[in-house]
DNA sequence: TAAACATATGAACAGTTGCTCATATGTTTG
DNA sequence: CAAACATATGAGCAACTGTTCATATGTTTA
């Protein structure tokens, strides 16, 4: 599992790949860590529950329950998710009593999805 | 699985959910079959091995095999990435004789790879 | 046309994911 | 403190994912 060999071996017959270009892609491509962070992340917008949950999100703060009876899901399922959203950043939630409100933690959140949307309306 | 419920039960003891609150949800959240639509493009930038590719084309379109070869991969595995690359447009692909060169299809993909990062630099 | 090359694809297998169920933790109220 | 409520969590299971291996398809060249 070479990931940055010193010399490129012939792959095809006529190698395509020539010096400037390996330079170049060892210039740009983040390191392996950096690069399983952001697969993890985009694991999490990967899931139409997930993304709901956002979705409601965006239009005010809400505890798990009302989450749950919004999507017609368990509470259970909805507390599973939101532990997942709040380990990427993606939530942050305040205590109050009994009740836990969970709100979107950043404005990254908004962006993804519209990217995604645009490019799923094309 | 009811997921437009006509009116809301209680949930919690106190409902924190008020009729305008779920107007506007409705209002806001996308079809199910958009927001399915949505998590499938998600889920293919969650696996890091396509996001190498992706990074790679960020520089000039490749053979499979170059591609393989930069990432120290089977031509193979390549292959099957590729086509779901391609099955959800973010790349393209032209024939040169035996060869076959992919591109990005996009400009989506540099700017939710871009937000992506972002997100996991805070 | 046969051989060589570049790519694509189907089956199979190990690893992962999302939900459910049961139960634990944390908070308020009688 | 006990009961009720809101949320969190661990185990388990079915469904899905990424790779490998073997092989098929498509293109060029001798």
């Amino acid at each position: 599992m070479e990931k940055h060999p010193e010399e490129l071996a012939e792959c095809c017959e006529l190698t395509h790949v020539h010096e400037d270009i390996v330079r170049k892609v060892r210039a740009i491509l983040p390191d392996e860590e950096t690069l399983y962070d952001l697969a993890d992340l985009f694991r999490i917008f990967a899931d139409s529950t997930r993304i709901k949950i956002l979705y409601l999100l965006f239009e005010s703060e809400m505890c798990v329950c009302d989450i749950a009876q919004l999507l017609g899901m368990t509470q259970s399922a909805i507390s599973h998710q939101l532990r997942a959203l709040k380990q990427s950043k993606l939530v942050k939630n305040r205590r109050e009593g009994k009740t836990v409100f969970y709100s979107l933690a950043d404005d990254h959140v908004v962006t993804i999805l519209a990217q995604g949307m645009e490019h799923i309306e094309e």
